[in-house]
DNA sequence: TATCAGTTGTAACAAAAGATACAGGTTTAT
DNA sequence: ATAAACCTGTATCTTTTGTTACAACTGATA
């Protein structure tokens, strides 16, 4: 336990003794399987929730459909439930494990506090913020101005990259669910980048050329 | 000059007379004429701009297209100058006076000690941050699953909302940039809906029925 | 090996959005 | 009054995206 704490201070760029004791004495930490979901749309937040090990999804949906916002790894935390910290309040979003994974959960009112209390919290919140904000916008203005083609080449680049191999090993409705669009879709746009030459089509998975 | 900074602080909920004391030394009050830039996309951005009175648009460019990101009304910050604030970077985005507009700048520098510093300051840019994301957000998901006609719907109704009247004085190429499509689309999305009824087109107004 | 759930391919069609091209209207300034 | 700069309407066509409906395949497991 206190190899984890440890660990996440390091990567946190924590240095107060105060702040680490007070993480220690009021964070949970938490094992959660994979595909738990650890915030639903519409339900209230009251964590903050820090990911020490394994993978988050966190997307939105409709009726039908949905899209991806973006995961938390390690060690990262969900910004929505950042800003749900600020003011208790309810999600916009959803957010499920994609592999067992590794939590503190803090609760929303220190995370508050320690903002103006702790200049590395204080950093930690911000940049988070910042990061998130600037990634969102990114997100908004390649929805507004591409196709689903630049964007579903976007995102498989982004996973060879996060990977570091070009074979990506997910469904067409896994995609679908990624960039915001239905299977068939999918489907048809990977048929054509496999004839342009671009990628090599197999079972369940995706071979960028 | 005095009465626009506490105007200011009022709004603000600006309590600490410290803080009162070195906006008023570090803050540039600036008036800025209609349509003038306040940031374009890809230059520096070495200010945070508050907006005392006057309205800002910002928004997102493509070659031949835009899309609106929100607006900035007294007395509000931009966020993404606030963002730029936390990490002396470039803009991803472009601001525009769309009224005369009265400004006070504050050096970045200035901006990052404070939210560490003063309570109230640390309040307000977080809260600034958090609504803006949540906007973000709402707009993304707006973006992602609504067709045009419920988009324009959905942002004709927040301007009656906003102006207090259901007379909208915006041109089809004006409304075509707010929601991120051409002029022509705009066009014939009206007429449909003065079909259907629900609007009543003349030169440069359109009623919501 | 038989079954089942999930995956992929694809054709045909429908709807939404974008592009092109003009005609004609309104406002402003000279 | 005329020109210039916008604004609006609309028809046609293309491209993109979404829908429906099947057939066939793959992998896991009972």
């Amino acid at each position: 336990m206190s190899t984890e704490f440890d660990h996440l201070f390091k990567a946190l760029i924590i240095v107060e003794d105060e702040l680490k004791k007070e993480i220690l004495n009021v964070g949970v930490l938490q094992h959660v399987p994979k595909d738990s979901f650890i915030v639903e749309q519409y339900r209230y937040i009251k964590w903050l929730a820090l990911v020490i090990s394994g993978k988050v999804r966190v997307w939105q949906e409709n009726e039908d459909r949905e899209i991806l916002l973006y995961y938390v790894r390690p060690v990262q935390t969900c910004v929505m439930s950042l800003s749900a910290t600020f003011r208790d309040c309810k999600s916009v979003v959803n957010a499920k494990t994609e592999e067992d994974t590794t939590l503190i959960k803090i609760p929303v009112r220190f995370a508050t506090e320690w903002s103006f209390k702790y200049k590395s919290w204080n950093k930690f919140t911000t940049n988070a913020f910042i990061h998130s904000y600037e990634d969102l916008l990114l997100a908004y203005k390649n929805l507004a101005f591409n196709k689903v083609d630049q964007r579903l080449m976007k995102y498989l680049k982004s996973v060879r990259t996060q990977n570091n191999t070009p074979f990506i090993n997910l469904s067409h409705s896994q995609l679908a669910k990624e960039i915001g669009t239905t299977r068939e879709v999918i489907s048809k746009t990977l048929k054509q980048l496999e004839h342009s030459g671009i990628v090599k089509l197999s079972f369940k998975q995706i071979e960028l050329l």
